[in-house]
DNA sequence: CGAGTAGTTGACATCTCTCAATGCCGGTGG
DNA sequence: CCACCGGCATTGAGAGATGTCAACTACTCG
C-alpha cells in the first residue's frame, strides 16, 4: 500500500552500521560539548547531573536514507538521540495500513514508547542520512536512580511525548485539511527556527504519501492543498521546498493553541 | 459547541472535597491491601517497593458526575488513581473546540501529561461519581529515587500513556465510521473484563457526543453506527446499554492490532 | 406539566477519497 | 547522448462517506 518499503536489515542499538565511514572504535560522544544539549536529553538538567550524564559516553550511529532504525517488535534497549537527519516512526496496523506517527529532527528522542513492554510498539526509518546517539535504557537508568532531578527529568521527556501525541490527537481528530496542513508546517518551522534554521523556507523530507499518512489524509488531499495554500498568497511551494510568504497570515487562519 | 460544561470550582488534590461523606481525617488508602493494586500504579511492582509505597498513603478523594478533578493550565500536583467510577479527559483548543482524549475508569491512571510542564495540558471531569487516590508526584519522586525497579514502574506507565495515545492515533488516522466505534467497543470489554465485569455487556457512563468527539466522529454518526451495528445483528443496543451478541464477530470484522 | 437533555432518523450538502491521466525529474543502459 | 523507466507530484472527474440541519421521541428534573 505504502510506496516506502523497509529494505534493511534491522540492526541492534550497540552494533555499528557497518558499511560507514566510522572508524573502527565506536564514536563516542559527551553530552556536554554537544551543540544540541539545550533541545536534547540533557535538557533543563544541573551541570552536576550533566556531568553524571557524560560519564555514559553514548555511542554514535549512522543510518542512512530508507533504512530503518528499528522495527516494530524489535527488542528495547536503547532510546536514540538524533543527532542530524530526520526519520520517520510509524504504525502497523495488521492488516498492512501504515500510520506514520512522528517525524523526528536534530535533538529529538525516539524510541520512548519501547519503554512500557520492553520491545518497540513502532518502527522508525531514516528519511534521509541520519546519525544518532544510541542511549542504553538500562544504563540511563541506573545513571539517575538516587538523582531525583536527572530521574524527572526523564520523566518529563516521556511527559512531553505524551503532549505531542496529544496535538496530533487534536488535529487528527477535529481539523479539516487545509488546518492539518497548516498546523503541520507550523510545527516544522517552529521546530527549525529552536534550531537555528529559517522558520519560513525549509526543505521537506518526506513524501506527500508520509505527510497524508500522518495527518490522517489521501497524498491528493495534501497535494490539493498545498496548492490551495500557493493559490491563496500564503507559500510557495515547488515539491518539496516550501518559502512561506505569509508566516503571520498563516498563523492567524490556523493556529490553533492547545488551551 | 460542546453539550458539557465546566461548572465545578477546580479544587486541589490535596483538599477534600466539601460536601461528601467523607470523614473529618482524610481517608488514607495503602497500595497492597487495594482490590485494584494489579492494575493500577503497582502493577509489575515487587514485594518490597510495593512497601515502601504503602507508606505514602494515598489521600482519597471524591468527584461527583460532572465536577471536574482538574482543568487545563491547572498546577500538576497530583497524578491520580480511579477507584471507581469513570472520567474523561479533554483538549480544549482556543476556538472552543474540544477533542475528548481518553476515558479512564477503575485502575486507571490520570495526569500523566502533567509531569512536562508542571501544569494539566488537559481537563478531566467525572462522568459519574467517582473515587480516587491522589498520588502526589513529589512524594513518589521521592519515595522512587535509588529504587531502579519502582522508577522503572513508573516510566513504563507513562510509555504505557503513549501506547494508550499510538493506537488513538491510529483509529483517527486510518479507520472509518464503523472501525472506529468497534474498536471503542472492543476496548471497553477487555478493560472491563480485566476488571471481572460482563465483556459482553454494559452501560456507557458517556454521551454519544463524547464519544464522537473521542473517536473524531460527529454525535449522529455516532448514533447511526450503533443503529448499522444492530441491524447487523452484532450488538443489542438500548441508549447508553450495550450488549454484545457476537463478540466474535465483532473482533473478526474489526479487531486490528497494532503489529 | 413544561423545559431541557439525549438519542434517533431523514434529507441534503460538503469534504475527502478513488481512479485515472499527465508531467517532471533523475538514473540507467543501449 | 538519448530513450526509457520508475518514483513522485499535480490535477481532474466522479463516488462515497461523513457532516449539517431539522424533526421527532423518550426521559428526567424541577
Amino acid at each position: 500500500m505504502s510506496a516506502t518499503a523497509f529494505h534493511s536489515t534491522a540492526p541492534r542499538c550497540i552494533a555499528i552500521e557497518p558499511g560507514t565511514a566510522a572508524p573502527a572504535a565506536a564514536v563516542k560522544t559527551q553530552c556536554s560539548t554537544c551543540h544540541l544539549r539545550e533541545l536534547c536529553l540533557p535538557s533543563g538538567m544541573n551541570e552536576l547531573d550533566l556531568g553524571r550524564l557524560d560519564s555514559l559516553k553514548f555511542t554514535r550511529r549512522k543510518v542512512k536514507a530508507g533504512q530503518t532504525l528499528y522495527r516494530e517488535g524489535d527488542k528495547f534497549t536503547c532510546i536514540h538521540a538524533v543527532r542530524s537527519g530526520t526519520l520517520k516512526s510509524s504504525l502497523m496496523l495488521s492488516d498492512g495500513r501504515e500510520q506514520v506517527s512522528g517525524f523526528h529532527i536534530a535533538g529529538e528522542l525516539v524510541g520512548l514508547d519501547g519503554v512500557a513492554q520492553g520491545q518497540h510498539a513502532s518502527a522508525t526509518m531514516a528519511l534521509e542520512d541520519t546519525e544518532l546517539c544510541a542511549i542504553p535504557y538500562a544504563g540511563l537508568s541506573d545513571a539517575t536512580a538516587g538523582h531525583s532531578g536527572m530521574q524527572h527529568v526523564i520523566s518529563r521527556l516521556m511527559s512531553r511525548e505524551i503532549l505531542r501525541e496529544h496535538s496530533l490527537m487534536m488535529l487528527l481528530g477535529s481539523m479539516n485539511a487545509e488546518e492539518r496542513l497548516a498546523a503541520f508546517l507550523l510545527n516544522l518551522s517552529h521546530r527549525y527556527a529552536a534550531r537555528g534554521y529559517s522558520e519560513r523556507e525549509f526543505h521537506l523530507r518526506m513524501s506527500r504519501a508520509e505527510i497524508g499518512s500522518y495527518l490522517g489524509m489521501k497524498l491528493e488531499t495534501v497535494s490539493r492543498t498545498f496548492s490551495a495554500f500557493q493559490q491563496q498568497g500564503l507559500m510557495e511551494v515547488d515539491k518539496r521546498h516550501i518559502r512561506i510568504a505569509d508566516l503571520a497570515g498563516l498563523k492567524r487562519r490556523f493556529e490553533v493553541r492547545v488551551h
